[in-house]
DNA sequence: TCGTAATCTTAAAGCGCTTTAAATCGCCGC
DNA sequence: GCGGCGATTTAAAGCGCTTTAAGATTACGA
């Protein structure tokens, strides 16, 4: 039942304080000129009236509106913790978020549009998938900066973590472990898995294990991790059932994790696994995945920091940000001589 | 790189289509009055020139915002996924959603703050954690409507659904299996639970089981579920392994099928599990999960309607909508009759 | 004591759109 | 040919806040 008597306006404050409402819009946002008196009677007046300035009047008034949009998949936990560290960001930086889901109904171009018509001044998005071309349209009249995908498209800012590198500290991981058979469990079609994958091969050829380069066909699920478990376990000859796996992602972790403990075999004691995210998932404490995280703080700041650059600090040229990602060791990880002493000899050739 | 030259107003527009503002803002929001003339020489004009209306300036102009303001927890999947079809739902009724995600560094109250801020016109909270008496106390200045809790706070609207008839249905569908040994592993102190757990009780008594009631304590992540299911396999004797365990929630579901299976027991065939929430989680194809659905379509249309009844339709008394939950039958329930054929009897007492 | 600079304060002009009240335009009947 | 009426159109007054430019005060040095 929202209050008959209608909130009160700056000008109320003024009366109050027996002040101009020029001195109220200057103090209540803290800018300098008015004296300490004034600045008290109008703070004590505010207080009293309970004042709350109306956002929509000033955003009106000032050319800015201090609003950074955001562009995210509500349903994935991993947008959800970038939101989190977005927002944090933005605060600090005396700026507000907008956020605007994508669901079924609500494709990215129209959560772009909402956006617009809050009158953002940057459009963050998280994992666009719009086309560059599309980008760098929009980049042309917006400032814009994808998030966690590498864009060539002129004018966005990108803010992304090195892939590549991340794979490899997996890689280094396991064979500091003492484990050589190591595969690697493909993602999507795609300009992400592609640098995963180069990761991984390079980072085998760096440690002299060029040879035993294995990819398995995979994807982006918990179903396609569950199908590689099973190509794994059932190949021909020549191949051998590894003894460590690097999947594309958590997900696909999580369906190899799942089909080979069913199969009775002991992770990380005869198959150490690790995954890519370092999702909420991969944190609890029933799976405790061994996982690459890609700060997600980190990219947050970056991100923010990006934006306002172009804001305040006049930047006209794109950036491209590119962050270590880091390796979170965890409980699906051990040495190889585990394997050794306990495992069931489940392998094939 | 925003464009120089400044978007056109609907000044720009009026002048180009030769006539007044006035006119040009009532084509533009499809009111009556206008002539068809004017309306295709506006429309044209606006096209022309890219046009699009400054919301700022509108809803200042207008004493209405039409916006929802929705708090929610980024992290799960269930708010977003509700928070989908609030969005879709809102869509329908002309309102576009503010969302403000609570944060380790944002809380509740500083979430609806920022919503008030925005000028939202009603505030849709998801499983508010505010005690009543602020809720109530909200209630006072705005429209406010709790969804998925229950809520004994005056003025507030509540959306939630029937969790004991939820947990009701899943007991009905198990002895519908030939199950009898039904157990409930309890969520945590609460009233959500209270109510489950209810739901458990009467369902047993309605179906002349009453003396096989076996609540076990839980909790309401995966944890609990590994806890519960120790605590399941290791009572002592007048206490049996059940047939069938209803859990809290998805997460302890999972838990407690996480740890049966590394028991080597199986799933359904050894004990049947039914979760609650029919999360995002429950559906994937390698946990597939039979589950209770608190159906959140309905609830976010219900939520919808409740704001734009008070809004638009005038309504001034607060509504309690209590939805009926729904079974998703699933891979994790069988006949009974599995369990006598091949289970491993690992059972106890 | 007077002029001038430095410090505060405020009147007033918007920001871009909505809306009301009044003006304008046709058209009809007498 | 004129008064009158309904249908359109529009001038103008805001919505609540920011900001600029001018005004008021005070402070100082000469």
């Amino acid at each position: 039942m929202p209050s008959r008597p209608s909130r009160p306006r700056l000008e109320d404050v003024a009366a109050r304080a027996r002040v101009s409402t020029a001195s109220v819009s200057l103090v209540l946002r803290g800018r300098p000129g008015p004296s300490a008196a004034t600045r008290e009677a109008v703070l004590e007046a505010a207080r009293d009236l309970g004042y709350r300035a109306d956002r929509t009047a000033s955003l009106l008034a000032r050319r800015r509106t201090q609003l950074l949009g955001v562009t995210m998949d509500v349903r994935s936990t991993f947008h959800g913790e970038l939101l989190e560290d977005l927002q944090a960001a933005a605060d600090e930086r005396g700026y507000d978020v907008v956020v605007s889901p994508l669901t079924r109904t609500r494709d990215e171009r129209r959560a772009v549009e909402s956006l617009l018509d809050f009158r953002c001044e940057a459009l963050l998005l998280l994992g666009p998938r719009l086309p560059d071309a599309e980008l760098a349209a929009l980049a042309e009249e917006h400032h814009v900066v994808a998030i966690g995908r590498r864009a060539r498209a002129a004018g966005v800012d990108v803010v992304r973590a090195a892939d590549d590198v991340g794979v490899g500290l997996a890689v280094e991981h396991l064979v500091g472990l003492g484990h050589r058979d190591i595969a690697f469990v493909d993602g999507p079609r795609g300009p992400i898995s592609t640098l995963r994958r180069q990761g991984y091969r390079h980072a085998l050829k760096r440690l002299g294990l060029a040879d035993a380069a294995d990819v398995a066909a995979g994807g982006d699920d918990e179903e396609s991790g569950v199908a590689a478990a099973e190509s794994l376990r059932t190949r021909e000859a020549p191949l051998r059932m590894p003894s460590a796996v690097v999947a594309f992602n958590d997900r696909v972790a999580l369906g190899l994790l799942d089909r080979l403990r069913r199969d009775g075999l002991d992770v990380p004691g005869d198959v150490a696994v690790v995954g890519y995210d370092d999702s909420l998932v991969a944190r609890l404490a029933t799976v405790d995945l061994t996982s690459v995280s890609q700060a997600p703080e980190a990219m947050a700041v970056a991100a923010v920091e990006a934006a306002t650059q172009r804001l305040d600090g006049g930047r006209t040229e794109a950036v491209d940000v590119v962050l270590e990602p880091h390796l979170v060791v965890r409980g699906t990880t051990a040495p190889r001589g585990d394997h050794a002493t306990r495992g069931d000899g489940t392998r094939e050739g």
